[in-house]
RNA sequence: GGAGCGUUCGUCUAACGGUUAGGACGCCAGGUUUUCAUCCUGGUAAUACGGGUUCGAUUCCCGUACGCUCUACCA
């Protein structure tokens, strides 16, 4: 490659990003950084009607939490600023004017209604060549009628005019060789009657302005392709065109389309990234980091809805990705999300991930169950003895709050039916057995130790253990779960232990 | 309606003309765990259809079907 490669992720802040605009970071980042290239993430905000605040910050706030910096950006700056349409406004229009002094582009004098009024005319309207001479623009009109418009300051916008009958082609390195036919192609608008550009105009300007090189999108803009095609064909030149790539989408998990917002609400798993509260309505949409992914693992996820590196390798760090990455790799069929795997991909994370770091993670969620954790490095224990069970952060409340403090509910049911005189005297005579040993300044034991001493105790009770270890486990932690019974009471010590048999002892009576 | 794109187990995918079509998730069964989860073992299940090309097609070509995307002064 002779140039420096340059890749850009284009929102429009309009909302929340979801699963399929987030991958889309993914892969531009992974390929510039396979390739030592630069990201730049470019705000599309040329849709006044559609800007919602918040937005931008959202999108590089979810950037942030994935690990997915871009090196130029509205935040970050950079050479090629400003980064967001809105700010380039002017940019644009020099352009529109080129291309009507070209005779590639002309201004149409349409009002909204006029094309409302149009479309229900005729069926399947298409302001192209086959109608654009039956409307009001400057192909149509004679130029003193234009010239008039103008002087009179009638509102209008810039087309670009279609050529008859030319075959647009692109190379597109997932798809490979595209072309349409311009005669089904329809004049697009390129500037609005706000002055402001449509995707169609900013996006070969900015990109040709940014200097990009290859430019990813959702396979959804395949079919205006050849109005960019054309757009730096006029304007610049096709040596200089970005290679593009239109990516896959992802698919909703039943049935078929798009992967949408509404189907995370209806099937129960988030689509955003993090948590978005819409301004206007005030209604929080629950995201993948709160639902409790790990960052890693969302990453890890998406890179693999659509690619792989043809081995069977399924779990990589981002650096893996980034040495594996390759545009050649990529799926040309979309993929459903299946959030069962993606539950899978966390675990694996959680089960590989440092304690130390696990638990600066889980903390906030404990914090939040108002569970007191008065000495950090018991925590990092504690999270180390559970991740295995756990496939999202918030499962580390149920499945360790135990070590924390006494259990609130204990499922005395399970133990109930088969509870007798003589299992509540083999449980008094351990809870003194432990009593005995902290007046003598024992506070705990290993779990070997304190079980052999167990299987002692019901060996002179001339019980089983299997009858005791049930309910003995019930009394510790709540319910039937959790780690080994000795290595629990190992790590909440004699005292706690003494407090809990106690306490189910008198539930029972 | 038109245009473009797509199609291997239920799902994510491997196999770039020759494999008993492989792996993973899920599911089922067994084992470990005197609980649950993890873990281990095994099982289940796929080339949309029809024509070519070829000694041989999941793979290349054509057609059909189905699906998706787009068809806004939204991106």
């Amino acid at each position: 490659m002779d140039s420096k490669v340059r890749v850009r992720f284009a929102p429009s802040p309009t909302g929340g990003l979801h699963l399929g605009g987030v991958r889309t970071v993914l892969f531009n980042y992974l390929f510039a950084k396979h390739h030592n290239g630069e990201f730049i993430l470019r705000i599309e905000d040329t849709d006044q009607t559609r800007f919602v605040p918040g937005a931008e910050q959202y999108i590089q706030d979810t950037l942030a939490w994935c690990g997915l910096t871009p090196n130029e950006s509205p935040l970050h700056g950079g050479p090629y600023g400003p980064y967001r349409q809105s700010e380039r406004k002017a940019i644009y229009r020099q352009y529109a004017d080129t291309l009507i002094a070209q005779g590639n582009a002309y201004y149409a004098f349409d009002t909204p209604e006029e094309l409302d009024a149009k479309r229900k005319e005729i069926p399947n309207f298409q302001y192209s060549r086959v109608h654009r001479m039956e409307m009001k623009n400057s192909v149509s009109l004679s130029p003193e009628v234009v010239d008039e418009l103008l002087k009179n300051n009638t509102p209008y916008v810039i087309r670009i005019k279609v050529p008859e009958n030319e075959e647009v082609s692109l190379e597109d390195v997932i798809r490979g060789h595209v072309s349409f036919d311009t005669s089904i192609v329809d004049d697009k608008v390129l500037l609005k009657a706000d002055g402001m550009p449509t995707y169609h105009l900013a996006v070969v300007v900015d990109d040709h302005l940014m200097k990009i090189t290859h430019a990813f999108r959702g396979e959804e803009w395949l079919p205006s392709a050849p109005v960019h095609v054309l757009l730096w064909k006029y304007l610049f030149s096709l040596d200089q065109m970005p290679k593009w790539a239109h990516l896959p989408l992802i698919l909703k998990p039943d049935g078929n389309g798009k992967l949408s917002k509404r189907d995370g609400e209806r099937l129960g798993f988030p689509v955003f990234a993090m948590d978005w509260t819409d301004p206007n309505t005030n209604t929080t949409t629950i995201g993948f980091k709160e639902r409790g992914f790990l960052p890693e693992a969302f990453v890890n996820l998406l890179a693999m809805l659509g690619w792989n590196d043809g081995t069977d390798k399924e779990i990589y760090t981002i650096e893996e990705l980034i040495a594996g990455f390759s545009l050649d790799r990529v799926h040309k069929g979309g993929a459903k999300f299946d959030y069962e795997k993606a539950k899978w991909f966390n675990a694996e994370w959680i089960k590989k991930m440092d304690n130390e770091k696990l638990a600066a993670l889980v903390k906030p969620y404990f914090d939040e169950a108002k569970i007191e954790i008065h000495e950090h490095s018991y925590l990092v224990k504690v999270v180390g003895l559970v991740k295995e069970r756990c496939h999202l952060l918030p499962e580390f409340i149920t499945q360790a709050s135990f070590y924390f403090q006494a259990p609130t509910q204990i499922d005395t049911a399970s133990i109930a039916p088969k509870w007798d005189a003589k299992k509540s005297s083999f449980f008094n005579e351990l809870a003194k057995l432990y009593s005995g040993k902290m007046d003598a300044g024992i506070t705990t034991a290993s779990a070997t130790e304190l079980e052999a001493e167990f299987k002692e105790l019901v060996a002179k009770h001339e019980l089983k253990p299997g009858e005791l270890m049930l309910p003995f486990r019930i009394m510790l932690v709540g319910g039937k779960f959790g780690p080994g019974v000795f290595e629990i009471v190992e790590v909440i010590e004699l005292k706690d232990t003494v407090a809990r048999i106690q306490h189910s002892l008198q539930l029972l009576s």
